[in-house]
RNA sequence: GCGGGUGUAGCUCAACGGUAGAGCUGUAGCCUUCCAAGCUACUGACGAGGGUUCGACUCCCUUCACCCGCUCCA
């Protein structure tokens, strides 16, 4: 298990065997993106090609799979990075990632910083500003309250404070040490205000103008959604069934850190479950404990690995339960976890978005949130997008369980699980240290390496032969050169699971040796029988 | 975003205001019959940009990246 330490060690393997790199290296380097070499191209590609292959086209529409609610379809898609903006409007999206905003550490509240109003006051000797989220009359009545309960003045020594002035915005505030926060009783409780623009932004077309302004999706979501009728209509697919899709998002991250488990540029693998409002615990209950499984099925230990629900104060305002999958990185400190795929419970909220307009929550109740004018803040498309039940003759908007999974946070949580030091005697019979990948069969980028163990009395051709044998069903490795000792080690690094030898015995019976990465064992098979035991590894 | 630190070959580490060295790795060859052996040869570096200087890897400035702490984390 790798410490701190080790994790150094990690990054320094992922580079000098080409899992890893820098992007724009060669110029200095660009924080916050990241190249896949070429064993990393490998890996991530099995891990995508697993995730597809377990949730999507080896889904079984016929029978109900173990722990399911139902029998359920599920099918892909493939959109777009740059969709029309008014999709990022509705999603709320452009309003969250667009802002300046500050944080209060006492009430854990946030605000817009442009939407923050208050005035100066002064009594007892002191001046302060206080701060309030409303406007108007109903500000001046919420300063006035906060003002008296911060001096621990009564109501009728209101004349005891001194105020400087009308209300000013919070952006004429230099110091916020002075500021007494909407929702705090202690001075100095606010976050500087934020760029919250994390979106990408760029320009469709020749005309480079406010109109012609498009963003990289920070999420792969919305395109399902806004693609839901087309799979509908294409289809013939029936609720409960899901839509998985495998893209790249970009989030413009003010802090990418801890190698790439925060990059600015990464890889979701994401479904969109779409079922009846009064199965939706049930979906939710089964995807949350099926994609916990799956990261344990490819070698993710459970004592690093966990399931966590989030309490009701964390959850958004439209989910009636969220979990994330999280594993302990060796990065974090102890005690942390770092999270690997969230799966929410979104209810209705999305679909409801694209047909309507952008939601707020207001009270119990999600509505269209409205403009100073009383109209759709942002316009939805306006588009039926319910379902209609032909077996109960029912028509609802269905709601949607959403597990979402960072591909690259998986790869790397693969990467740090299979890092593993152990030592080997050398020709010599001395304990050596040995650095290797522990991946799963199904994940390593080489699934076999084939070596004659010497260059000479026929065996590289033999050698040869397997290999090429091999070749067109599993990525192989051939390797005649130096000693087969340095051979096995490189491959050791790289995750190889199976090394398969050609020997002196090899020349008699025809038997080559195979060697298990992780135990070192070694047994002999047929020449002739290469290909059904690399085969027999991965299925394991 | 703030504070501190670090940038010399793929890696680990030298040296010097005046031609940048070594070990390991890698490549090629020899040798080698099961876990980084040996011999020979070769490849390969001062993060980037500017300034000071006759001359800068070295001194100064800027910038980029990384690490540590804080902040933040849809």
């Amino acid at each position: 298990m790798p410490t701190t330490m080790e994790m150094d060690q990690l990054v320094a393997l992922c580079r000098r065997r080409g899992f890893l790199f820098q992007s724009s290296e060669i110029y200095g380097g660009l924080q916050g993106f990241w190249d896949y070499g070429p064993m990393g191209v490998e890996l991530k590609r099995n891990v995508r090609e697993a995730w597809w292959r377990d949730m999507v086209t080896s889904q079984d529409n016929l029978d109900v799979s173990p722990g399911a609610p139902a029998a359920f379809e599920m099918t892909g898609l493939d959109c777009a990075i740059i969709m029309h903006p008014q999709v990022w409007k509705c999603s709320g999206h452009y309003d969250l990632f667009n802002d300046h905003l500050i944080d209060c550490r006492e009430s854990k509240r946030r605000y817009r910083y442009d939407q923050v109003l208050g005035r100066w006051v002064e009594a007892k000797g002191k001046r302060i500003f206080v701060a309030s989220d409303t406007s108007g009359e109903e500000a001046l009545e919420q300063t006035q309250l906060k003002a008296l309960k911060f001096f621990n003045l009564r109501a009728k020594k209101a004349n005891e404070l001194k105020w400087e002035g009308p209300l000013v915005p919070l952006t004429t505030v230099t110091d916020f040490d002075d500021v007494l926060g909407p929702d705090a009783k202690e001075l100095g409780t606010l976050t500087e205000p934020r760029e919250f623009n994390l979106m990408f932004e760029t320009n469709t077309g020749a005309v480079r103008d406010e109109n012609s302004r498009t963003f990289l999706r920070p999420e792969t979501a919305q395109g399902i959604f806004v693609n839901f009728k087309n799979v509908l209509d294409s289809t013939r697919v029936k609720v409960p069934f899901g839509i998985a899709q495998i893209g790249k998002s970009f989030r413009n991250e003010i802090t990418p850190r801890n190698f790439t488990f925060r990059s600015r540029e990464f890889e979701q693998m994401e479904i969109e479950f779409f079922c009846r409002p009064d199965t939706s615990a049930d979906w939710y209950e089964y995807w949350r404990d099926r994609r916990y499984r799956w990261y344990v099925e490819l070698g993710l230990s459970s004592d690093r690995l966990r399931l966590r629900e989030h309490d009701a104060e964390e959850l958004s305002h439209y989910s009636c339960g969220t979990a994330d999958i999280e594993y302990a990185f060796p990065f974090l400190s102890d005690g942390e976890f770092g999270e690997l795929e969230g799966v929410a419970h979104r209810g209705d909220f999305d679909l409801r978005s694209h047909m309507e307009g952008k939601l707020i929550r207001q009270g119990d109740e999600l509505v269209v949130e409205q403009d100073e004018l009383g109209q759709p803040k942002y316009r939805g498309s306006g588009r039926d997008l319910t379902y209609f039940d032909d077996q109960t003759k029912e028509r609802y908007t269905p709601h949607v369980i959403e597990p979402s999974a960072g591909a690259d946070r998986a790869t790397l949580a693969f990467l740090c699980e299979a890092y593993t030091e152990d030592e080997v005697p050398d020709e010599k019979g001395k304990p050596t240290k040995r650095v290797f990948l522990r991946l799963h069969p199904r994940l390593a980028p080489i699934k076999a390496a084939v070596f004659p163990l010497v260059k000479k009395d026929g065996m590289p051709e033999i050698a040869r032969e397997i290999y090429k044998k091999l070749k067109p069903h599993f990525n192989v490795f051939y390797d005649e050169k130096g000693a087969v000792g340095r051979r096995y080690r490189r491959q050791d690094e790289v995750g190889t699971p199976l090394c398969i030898t050609v020997d002196g015995q090899t020349l008699d019976d025809g038997t080559v040796t195979i060697r298990d990465r992780d135990t070192l064992k070694q047994w002999r098979v047929g020449k002739e029988d290469c290909t059904a035991e690399v085969q027999k590894w991965l299925s394991q």
